[in-house]
DNA sequence: AGCACGCCGACT
DNA sequence: GTCGGCGTGCTC
């Protein structure tokens, strides 16, 4: 027997199953989708056997053969190796990476090289054997001493020792102590042979004689019985218990709410909306639907409505959630309502924890997964729903190989799986509004919200007017009396800022010069608490200069308005409010994001005070004001989709006012009133805005008019970089079709980032059938040339920006 | 990507 | 004379 292996080795000319002769023992239990340990040239590699066949186009002879199964139990499902295939292809990723995604990064293999001592007695030279000291098995990385490395390496050669790879799980299984105690009986047989004298152990086989025929965690024994390990050996010796190691589950910190919570009484709209996605699930059908729903409109509910339903039919669930707002309030919704059948994926886990969360759903002891991203890989085997929420988010979007979409991806596994998917948003993205309303995917409204609480009234204030009547603050006059009156009503405040530092460049006003980095075309933020300027893409960092480094004047200033200074402010003008800041800043530490929002949700705080992070997912019934600070940063990116972001945005952060009795108010400071974005996000009024930013898009060719590629070069030298995008593009001109529009290459927004000079090409395409393997050609040349040269070059097939 | 092999400069 | 620099080529 033959197995087609695709090892862990991401390289060029790698990417393509090797042959490997199944050694005879293997042969009964090895599967497709297992991971094995192969030699691969002089070395040992971890693989993934992808196929299992009779025959080799190679010489049998020449084959190696496999050297370990890893798994008895394939990790990943056909289906899985399946979707690997189509991922690598669509995103032009290797193979293995593309399996590699699917894993938890516990799984993905560590190597560690060994010496191993075959024949001790051969070894003559001193310095050796005194290091060796006896042993005849340590780590290679021991050797520190690069002469005796030498000396390892001559033995090795005439076979005395060997150098072998060992390849671990980077995070074990873990195990705890048990104990079975025995029956009451054996344990009075026992205890007449302890020796009064005992006392100890008297006590607790009394404990046992209460706990007769029970498996107990060995820990907890000694602690409750209050007994040293020692009384417990001496007693499982005796036979009053049995011991055994066993696997657990490592627990994330919250306790699993085991009771489940009944459904809610749906609305018309939401009932319309649930019966034709359980239509679609009963009838096997891979519908995508778009569930538009304003904030507040109960897509929740519907979610686990259709979740029931399926798991009723014995089958799984996929839930996907942007990473921030997988916040213990959105997933304990859905452990309470599904008790432990609910597996949780995010960040914020452990490897250790992200691995055990995995084994369950492997082992099939969870039916319904909540996630960010990579839960999409989930590796279920009957699903019956996927669901995505907040569907236009772009973290959607992997940004390093594979690039894939999780959206693209579930609509994979749905075709497979024969079950329905269901997008959800109060903003949908571009793309899929206009593919629901041409009827590719199914158009589902909640226009109502389910509380039926009105809409946040939403004020656009004209930051120009307010800098005519003289007020140069950041908080306009209606702003800054809304949060007043909440002060004083005891009411919460949500101030949003999109940008975090303090100022957002160090202009001097006599030469005009911008503090720049050193390595990037992008200018300087001034950072408070460390008194830093630093660099929001390659991390420089620099003392602030108090005279211009330019004409040496003294009158350099610091421009524009990040979440430090806005703090700062806030202070100044009501020093009775009490602040949170959460920013990447102040959220970099683990579990600071919840406890951030405890003190909110307590109130133990007046106002929030964050970038992008709060715009999702908080739902306080105290917070009634919300203001948005500067409404412009996200518009002016050069993205083409700076409009629809900024709408998104703001329509979000909206929705965290007035949710329950009280009712809420928005105010959005801005200095383009006027802009058709920040208009609508008013009214919210997403059709309106759908129609606007179609016409755009139409106008300027972009999706979803046009599906987009883009290919991005960088080189430390300039003519260099230049060469290579221009022979590029010129490649792809020539081998696409002439309905296909190249633009550029032109020098990226910011062009330059690290020392390395940025071009990019886009490429926009109706219906290009030869796209895929024209870049791969591409790539080709890229990998087989040019590369050497010291270009880099990434291809992006539908990037979530364009930056 | 690694790792070995192979062919030319500066050290005991 | 040898140690070691990294160019080249292969991996079932």
């Amino acid at each position: 027997m033959i197995a087609e292996v695709i090892v862990d080795v991401a390289a060029y000319p790698i990417d393509r199953p090797f042959d490997y002769v199944v050694p005879s023992n293997m042969q009964e239990v090895i599967e497709c989708g297992s991971r094995v340990k192969v030699p691969f040239g002089p070395r040992k590699v971890l693989g993934y056997v992808t196929r299992l066949k009779t025959d080799s186009d190679l010489d049998e002879e020449k084959l190696k053969s496999i050297d370990e199964l890893i798994d008895l139990e394939p990790v990943l499902s056909p289906e899985l190796l399946k979707l690997s295939k189509i991922v690598a292809r669509e995103t032009l990723a290797y193979e293995i990476d593309a399996l590699q995604v699917m894993l938890p990064a516990a799984m993905r293999g560590k190597y560690e090289k060994f010496i191993e001592v075959e024949k001790p007695y051969e070894i003559r030279d001193a310095a050796l054997l005194s290091f060796l000291n006896g042993r005849t098995r340590l780590p290679l990385k021991q050797v520190t001493d690069s002469a005796l490395l030498k000396i390892i390496k001559a033995y090795a050669k005439i076979g005395v020792l060997t150098i072998d790879t060992a390849i671990s799980q980077q995070t074990k299984v873990k195990k705890v102590r048990v104990i079975h105690i025995k029956d009451a009986s054996t344990l009075q047989t026992i205890d007449e042979t302890i020796h009064t004298n005992a006392k100890k152990q008297k006590e607790l086989l009394d404990w046992m004689r209460r706990h007769a025929n029970k498996t107990v965690v060995a820990a907890s024994v000694l602690k409750e019985a209050g007994v040293q390990a020692p009384v417990l050996k001496a007693l499982i010796e005796k036979g009053a218990a049995s011991e055994e190691h066993v696997e657990t589950y490592r627990e994330p910190d919250a306790p699993r709410l085991r009771d489940t919570q009944l459904p809610l009484t749906l609305t018309e709209e939401q009932k319309v909306a649930l019966d034709l996605v359980n239509e679609a699930s009963d009838k096997n059908s891979a519908k995508t639907f778009l569930l538009h729903g304003i904030t507040g409109s109960g897509k929740t509910e519907v979610y686990l409505q259709a979740i029931s339903h399926v798991l009723k039919q014995g089958k799984e669930a996929i839930v996907l959630v942007p990473e921030i707002s997988l916040t213990p309030q959105m997933t304990s919704r859905f452990q309470a309502r599904f008790g432990g059948l609910v597996a949780v994926m995010h960040s914020g886990l452990s490897a250790g924890e992200k691995y055990d969360e995995w084994r369950k759903i492997h082992r099939k002891e969870v039916k319904v997964v909540v996630g960010a991203r990579s839960a999409i890989f989930a590796p279920f085997e009957n699903i019956g729903i996927i669901i995505l929420d907040e569907e236009h988010e772009s973290t959607y979007k992997q940004e390093d190989n594979p690039r894939y979409h999780a959206r693209d991806v579930a609509i994979w596994r749905s075709e497979h799986f024969g079950c329905p998917v269901v997008l959800g948003s109060a903003t949908p993205s571009l793309e899929s509004y206009a593919r629901a309303s041409k009827g590719v995917y199914t158009l589902l409204e909640l226009s109502k919200r389910a509380l039926n609480q009105g809409l946040p009234s939403v004020t656009v204030v004209d930051m120009r007017e307010e800098l005519k009547e003289g007020n140069r603050s950041m908080f306009s006059v209606e702003l800054a009396e809304g949060i007043r009156t909440r002060l004083q009503r005891k009411e919460q405040i949500v101030l949003f800022l999109n940008k975090r530092g303090f100022s957002s460049f160090v202009l001097c006003r006599d030469c005009g010069t911008v503090v720049q980095c050193p390595n990037c075309d992008i200018s300087l933020t001034y950072h408070r608490a460390n008194e830093t300027l630093k660099c929001h893409y390659c991390g420089h960092e620099e003392g602030v200069p108090t005279i211009c480094p330019e004409c040496e004047s003294e009158h350099i200033r610091f421009f524009g308005t990040g979440t430090q200074k806005a703090e700062e402010e806030i202070a100044k003008l009501f020093p009775e409010a009490r602040v949170l800041r959460m920013d990447v800043d102040t959220t970099r530490q683990k579990g600071s994001h919840e406890r951030i929002l405890r003190q909110v949700s307590e109130g133990n705080a007046d106002i929030l005070l964050g970038t992008q992070m709060i715009a999702k997912g908080l739902d306080f019934p105290n917070i009634t004001l919300v203001g948005v600070l500067a409404a412009d940063t996200t518009l002016h990116l050069a993205d083409f989709r700076a409009a629809e972001k900024t709408f998104q945005l703001l329509t979000q952060v909206s929705g965290r006012a007035g949710r329950h009795e009280l009712a809420g108010e928005v105010f959005i400071q801005t200095y383009t009133p006027e802009h058709y974005a920040i208009e609508l996000a008013k009214t919210q009024h997403f059709e309106t805005f759908y129609h606007m930013e179609m016409a755009a898009r139409r106008q300027y060719g972009y999706p979803p008019f046009f599906y987009i590629t883009l290919i991005q070069f960088s080189h430390e030298d300039l003519m260099k970089v230049i060469d290579y995008a221009d022979k590029g593009a010129t490649f792809i001109k020539g081998a696409l079709s002439p309905d296909t529009f190249i633009i550029g290459p032109a020098a990226a927004a910011i062009s330059r980032v690290n020392n390395r000079y940025r071009y990019q090409c886009l490429i926009k395409y109706k219906k290009e059938p030869k796209l895929i393997d024209t870049l791969q050609q591409l790539i080709k040349m890229y990998r087989t040339n040019w590369m050497k040269d010291g270009l880099l070059m990434s291809v992006d097939v539908d990037p979530s920006s364009i930056f």
